[in-house]
DNA sequence: GCCGTTTTCGGCCCGACTGTTTTCAGTCG
């Protein structure tokens, strides 16, 4: 099987082979192709199988040439242009391509006069000091070089956006300081909401450029100072981390927070878009010529360029624009939409808090209801509760209730349950106490190994059970760690429309589960989401704000989630199967 | 190599910074 990564993988190689020659627009093409198909959320592969090469030729940037090459990539595993190119400079691009200052032209230069082909070879080369002799280079690129291979092995992989939160609020707070600095905004994949970030982009609005960037290079945290201009700089964090820096002037903070939010992609596109209507954009601005038309606020931009504004989280340009022209963007989710969350664990398991320590947390939170789902017995490592102690927790939970509301609160709590799916698709608890409770959310926490044939049906048959209302963290990977179990996502999507049942929008951040992808394409089927914290400690109840960071990635409006809608309407559809 | 409310041919996003150069190519986002 050839995953759309496989394939955006061996496209994006080309491209770089391109590059090395003097190709002006071919590695552009390859480029191009690359990421159509790895923004694309359905399999090229699967694409092919049923329609064939023309199949191909619809994705967008995907023309007679690259379709074929991919139709022979899918058929016979390989490329013969890709081999031929390749043959000609035999390196190992994705290595070198890690280090920073390498490019496609300088890989060939080192290839062609030094033989370098791996990131040993340079090693080698740069202790012997041979760098620093080659025309084009000096002695400046190979001190760059050697710090980029020690960066190389601590490189910080991308992280869940969350959890950059706390360090991005640091060092707004230190910038915010500057004398002259007006605003401080993280833009770039955090603003984007993507699930996580490889890298961290600020803008700031001040005139007194100078003072910021001395401010910014001389953090503690910071490693390494990889650029410092007059407007731009890039350090490299002691983590790992790149954080770059740009500073612009009020009246381009519209046009400057737009560039710089990206998606890349989404950025071009616009700028094509403007030199249709015969403008030019940039960070600066739109200009007419020399004349500033927009450039003061990113609606202004939009609307010059007869566009709806898009938001952030929609800028990937995968359809939104056209969207966006046709004045037709789907309405996403708000902020604030959610009402309640429905999944809870309490310290009758592995969770830290009281069933009402997080009540109360929850309320403070504005949440109008809170769903206690405890792990169940076989999960012995949680402590899951076996039936008994859950009619206990279950009475606890009535009796709170009762308090709550002769207290006067607008709040309630759920009598819930996260049911494990044993080794054959059977629920840990019988039939008959599942009847008596609110919520039941099934997961699967066991025999992760299973075939993918096998974990389908698995899932499937939980799935199938009367009482199963949501199917929690449905692709069970945790992003750094492990990758998710082996299943059919697309068939356990057609299973939950089929089978009415809820899939979760797990908000914990390095879950994430649903993917954005995963979420458009239940919104393209009517399957119907939930978002929930999966909070084990009273801290964790505000993650759901990243689980509608991802609900709006994955274009999800009001309709698709449960939890959006009034207590009344969630509690009938949940209690209708 | 791709693509079309300006085009089936002739365009292809735009600018900052660095290092190695005496005016610019390469890299990056």
């Amino acid at each position: 099987m050839i995953s759309n990564a496989d394939i955006a993988k061996i496209l994006r190689e080309i491209s770089e082979y391109l590059g090395m020659e003097s190709e002006p627009f071919k590695p552009r093409a390859y480029e191009k192709a690359a990421e159509a198909i790895e923004s694309l959320s359905d399999s090229a592969e699967a694409a092919y199988s049923s329609g064939g090469i023309d199949a191909l030729k619809k994705i967008p940037g995907v023309g007679e040439s690259i379709a074929e090459k991919i139709e022979e990539f899918i058929e016979t595993g390989k490329i013969k242009y890709y081999a031929e190119l390749k043959a000609k400079t035999p390196v190992e691009l994705s290595e070198l391509r890690r280090i920073e200052g390498l490019g496609p032209r300088k890989i060939k230069a080192l290839y062609d006069k030094l033989g370098i082909k791996n990131l040993k070879d340079l090693d080698k080369a740069i202790a012997a000091g041979k760098i620093r002799d080659l025309e084009g280079f000096g002695e400046k690129s190979e001190i760059k070089f050697k710090k980029g291979l020690e960066f190389v092995s601590s490189a910080g992989n991308r992280m869940p956006v969350a959890y950059a939160v706390p360090l991005v609020e640091e060092i707004r707070a230190r910038l915010l300081k500057v004398k002259g600095v007006k605003t401080v905004v993280a833009a770039g994949s955090y603003r984007r909401r993507r699930e996580t970030i490889g890298d961290i982009d600020l803008l700031v609005i001040s005139n007194e450029s100078k003072r910021v960037t001395d401010c910014f290079t001389s953090m503690p945290e910071v490693a390494q100072i990889l650029a410092s201009g007059e407007t731009k700089s890039s350090v490299k964090l002691k983590t790992g981390m790149d954080v770059d820096l740009r500073v612009v002037p009020d009246e381009s903070y519209g046009a400057a927070l737009n560039y710089f939010t990206g998606s890349k992609d989404h950025n071009v596109a616009l700028r094509e878009i403007a030199i249709g209507f015969g403008l030019k954009l940039n960070e600066y601005g739109l200009y007419k010529g020399s004349k500033l038309v927009a450039g003061k606020t990113e609606e202004d931009i939009y609307n010059t360029l007869k566009l709806s504004y898009i938001p952030p989280e929609l800028r990937e340009n995968t359809g939104e624009i056209e969207l966006a022209r046709k004045g037709k963007l789907p309405e996403i989710l708000q902020y604030g939409d959610v009402l309640g969350d429905l999944q809870v664990q309490t310290n009758w398991t592995d969770g830290a808090h009281s069933i009402l320590q997080m009540a109360e947390a929850a309320m403070k939170l504005g949440r109008k209801y809170i769903a206690i789902t405890d792990h169940t017995k076989s999960l012995g490592v949680a402590n899951g509760l076996d039936e008994k102690r859950l009619r206990e927790q279950m009475r606890e939970i009535d009796a709170m209730n009762v308090h709550l509301s002769q207290a006067g609160h607008d709040f309630r709590v759920l009598k819930g349950t996260e049911c494990d799916i044993l080794k054959d698709g059977r629920l840990d608890l019988p039939d008959s106490l599942l009847a008596e409770l609110d919520v039941v959310g099934v997961s699967v926490h066991s025999n992760f190994n299973l075939s993918r044939e096998e974990q389908t049906k698995r899932v499937k048959r939980a799935m199938a059970n009367p009482h199963a209302d949501i199917f929690f963290h449905p692709t069970g990977r945790l992003i750094g760690k492990r990758e998710g179990y082996q299943v059919d996502i697309d068939e356990i999507i057609r299973h939950a429309k089929a089978t009415a049942t809820v899939l979760e929008i797990n908000a914990f951040p390095e879950r994430s589960d649903l993917s954005d992808q995963n979420i458009r394409k239940c919104v393209d089927l009517g399957v119907k989401m939930s978002i929930d914290s999966d909070a084990h400690h009273m801290d964790h109840l505000s993650f759901i704000e990243y689980g509608i960071s991802q609900a709006r990635r994955g274009w999800a409006t009001k309709r698709d989630i449960i939890n959006a809608w009034p207590f009344e309407k969630m509690f009938r559809f949940l209690k209708k199967s």
